[in-house]
DNA sequence: ATAATAGTGTCTATAAGACAGTATCGC
DNA sequence: GCGATACTGTCTTATAGACACTATTAT
């Protein structure tokens, strides 16, 4: 093992994990126990540890079990944030990703952190975040948006099982405007990801149709936006 | 400046930078003359460094230039590759990025490193890469290939002033097939982003007519993909 | 004039948007 | 029956593909 040149930066990852809650998007945050920034809300994230974490988006998993009880059924890399400023400790590299989740409340019983709440993002814009987290969730809501225009992304918002309706109505709080009930029928057969299974009723009317993910399959590209 | 907890990564950036030479994609390696891999061919990468570099993006751009002289005129960030076995020197995460330029012979008298070359994509399957840099290339490929089917991305491997033919032998050496020239004709027009300018022959025939950049313009991303 | 490349006209194909109409449920 | 939600039919719209046609240059 040769040794490294030049001092090095630290090395971070951070997680904007989404879910939906009464139709309306959600990102989770954590509350901060420790210098830097103290009692503030940020981003559950860490220091990687390289005897537990096989690559980084390990680490990003782990970070979330242990901070939340909470584990994505989707995670991508968003995008590295970097420089001499944005911690205190000095020059940083901090890896965001890009999670999903069927809402479920945080594991209360763990023992591990101060506090772990889901946050509606329309009330973080009164809240001071830690770092430049505020910013992270910023870009994470909008390669969302942008995912949700082409692909079945969205799905990993919701359980097992669900119906037309509730995907649509997952679709229309990440892009915050309504789409067309019909074009998302004939994604959902286009796609060839999903099979039906019984039936169920949703509120007022008639019983919904409901699907799950085909085991095993890819989510799909389209390759035209919907509803923009 | 608090201490960092448990022992740390180390941290690299690599470059993963295209062009167009005879209208086939090319990719710019550089030789190894260091353990470990010394000999073998690999990306333009290295350690950042944190008196220098402002952020990883400053890094990659100084690593480019440094190493061959050039300045990519697009530059984004792939994606980080991660792993106690990547590198022999220890765990290693190494940011990629994915970077193209206009056509530039690598400029021979950098006293700096060995060997800077750009290589044909297609020869890279007979060639040893060192690390895990093949893989890399092949992500960032698959990247460009989408990209270029939605976005005006391919011009930035052209010089300043271009015309239509040469953007769509660009693109589709980049897609590795024919597109319609009319399609391109039609995105060049809705995207707005070009201006027009004098006239100037190819070969053979007809003048073609000579776009430029309108300065300060972003590249318009449009909501289908194109040849696909 | 011919060959070669540049550029246009226009018809077709594909998938989304709009929205009326039908189906099935609880009450 | 009524209200509510689920689903279908189908017409319109937007943009890409195909490809014939015209334009302009060098020789």
């Amino acid at each position: 093992m040769t040794t490294i040149p030049f001092e090095q930066p630290f090395f971070t990852v951070d997680n904007v994990l989404f879910s939906i809650k009464n139709d309306t998007l959600h990102v989770l945050l954590v509350q901060r126990a420790a210098p830097p920034f103290d009692g503030n809300w940020s981003l559950p994230g860490g220091f990687i540890d390289i005897n537990e974490d096989k690559n980084v988006q390990d680490a990003a998993m782990r970070k979330l079990q242990h901070k939340a009880g909470l584990t994505p059924s989707y995670l991508e890399q968003l995008e590295v944030f970097s420089g001499k400023d944005r911690d205190p400790r000095g020059y940083s590299v901090s890896l965001a990703f890009f999670a999903l989740v069927p809402f479920a409340e945080v594991a209360s019983n763990i023992v591990t952190v101060s506090q772990a709440k889901w946050w509606l993002m329309s009330d973080l814009a009164n809240l001071t975040l830690a770092f430049d987290h505020k910013h992270i969730i910023a870009r994470a809501h909008q390669r969302l948006m942008q995912k949700a225009l082409y692909s079945m992304l969205p799905v990993f918002c919701l359980p097992e099982t669900f119906t037309v309706g509730q995907l649509k109505n997952v679709i229309e709080a990440i892009l915050g405007k309504e789409i067309q009930r019909k074009s998302l029928m004939r994604r959902i057969e286009a796609s060839d990801m999903f099979i039906q299974t019984e039936h169920k009723i949703a509120s007022g009317g008639r019983q919904a149709q409901l699907y799950q993910l085909k085991p095993g399959v890819d989510i799909t590209h389209f390759n035209r936006n919907m509803g923009a």
